[in-house]
DNA sequence: TTGCCGTGGTGACTTTAGTCACTGCCCCCT
DNA sequence: AGGGGGCAGTGACTAAAGTCACCACGGCAA
């Protein structure tokens, strides 16, 4: 389960292209970091150190506001990196992060980054490329928070779960949720109640089966005209 | 009015750090491109061709809800450059673009720009200062969208103008609107009813003074309260 | 002049989102 | 066994957002 440092960096897509010697040369600079379930990385507005890899677990990217709400930006897993921007800009974190699970991390210092890009321009070709995705993904957040309801953001959300966990099953496709109400407030920009409220009324219409944490999807057909339907 | 196309090229941020020399290079690759107000430059979705640089004028770049709603995500003025992104990651237009004011445009295609980044490592690493920047106002968005009303919105936008276009006068800080409220409404994420009405209202509270499109900020540290205070 | 179109204002209403308070459940800890 | 604490469900309500319809004004073009 304990990968070594050096066995990360090759996992991790932003390096991907290195060769052994030069993985080993980054591999001496980085640090390795534990989070427990819940803890916090670092807040929003904290001054950047520097970028982390995912060796293992989940990691949560939000913002907090001021009344105590949470809108998730990303959730990062293994072979994922995050903070790379604030290592280029100078600037501060723009968000907070956490752990939604137990995680491993690597650390690599602000400065041991720049100068590697500096001498490997193709990871700083690469760089831009996840920074690039990462931009594609807020501007569809923009968009679900600009054009669409709680509702339909939590049928998107439940058919995404369906395809990457979901388990077919006779009745439809059977899938157990990881996460607490709140946590999907959170990823939905709304409140726990608009979540437990939306999955009852989707049941009461006969698009899930909801018991607990397991849950069935009935009508997948059914969700998706909800989405694109303007009723 | 019309400057050459290496000026164009020496007064945008991406290439401050270029020599003469690598200007000249540079512009002989680039093309010229005129678009009148409210002409549409791409559409979400498109192919992309290269990146764009502003020489005079406004860009918007926006996305379009299938129910015909938009949403303004960046407004690019003289010194940017849009359509970084796709270039490198080699996906397609995330977002449409259309002019907001008669402009003038650089184009540089996909691949010159991809070679002269090679060359360039330093262009590459502006390239990733540009795109943070981007990417902190596209939080920035998301925040506003999900933490903040309409109300609270167009206060922080009614501010904003104030303090770039505003003129100060006895009764405070006088300045006249040049885009309709359809525009706004783009731009806070929601339709012109609720922008007319907000305007209406705030100058009820005696906040604003507002005859048609001249407007009159009368208590700004008012309004700046009512950015904070929870109610 | 006439008529049209883009723009802005507003009343009346529906729908969606969010708040508050309370209940029950389950699990874990001592 | 008892008592918290975290999580989920729900009723009742308020508030914000959005919709629809309509009118008014001002240019601009036929």
């Amino acid at each position: 389960m304990k990968d070594s440092v050096e066995t990360v960096l090759r996992k991790t897509a932003l390096f991907a292209s290195l060769t052994e010697i030069e993985i080993q040369g980054l591999a001496g600079r980085a640090s390795r970091k534990n989070l427990q379930r819940g803890e916090l990385l670092f807040a929003e507005g904290d001054s950047c150190k520097g970028l982390f890899l995912v060796a293992s677990g989940k990691i949560r990217i939000f913002k907090l506001s001021s009344a105590g709400r949470e809108q998730v930006l990303a959730i990062e897993g293994p072979g994922s990196s995050f903070a790379e921007l604030p290592v280029f800009d100078g600037g501060n974190y723009p968000a907070a992060a956490s752990a939604s699970e137990d995680s491993e991390l690597v650390f690599i210092s602000r400065k041991d980054f720049q100068n590697f890009c500096r001498e490997h321009p193709d990871v700083a070709l690469k760089v831009i490329a996840v920074v690039g995705s990462r931009l594609r993904r807020l501007i569809g957040i923009i968009e679900e928070l600009s054009f669409t309801t709680v509702r339909q953001r939590l049928i998107a959300l439940l058919l995404q779960l369906a395809q990457v966990d979901g388990t077919p099953s006779k009745d439809g496709i059977r899938l157990e949720l990881t996460k607490s109400h709140q946590d999907f407030a959170a990823e939905l920009g709304t409140v726990r109640e608009l979540v437990s409220r939306n999955l009852s009324r989707l049941q009461a219409e006969g698009f899930l089966e909801v018991e607990g944490r397991k849950l069935v999807v009935k009508d997948v057909a059914g969700l998706k005209r909800e989405l694109t339907s303007p009723e």
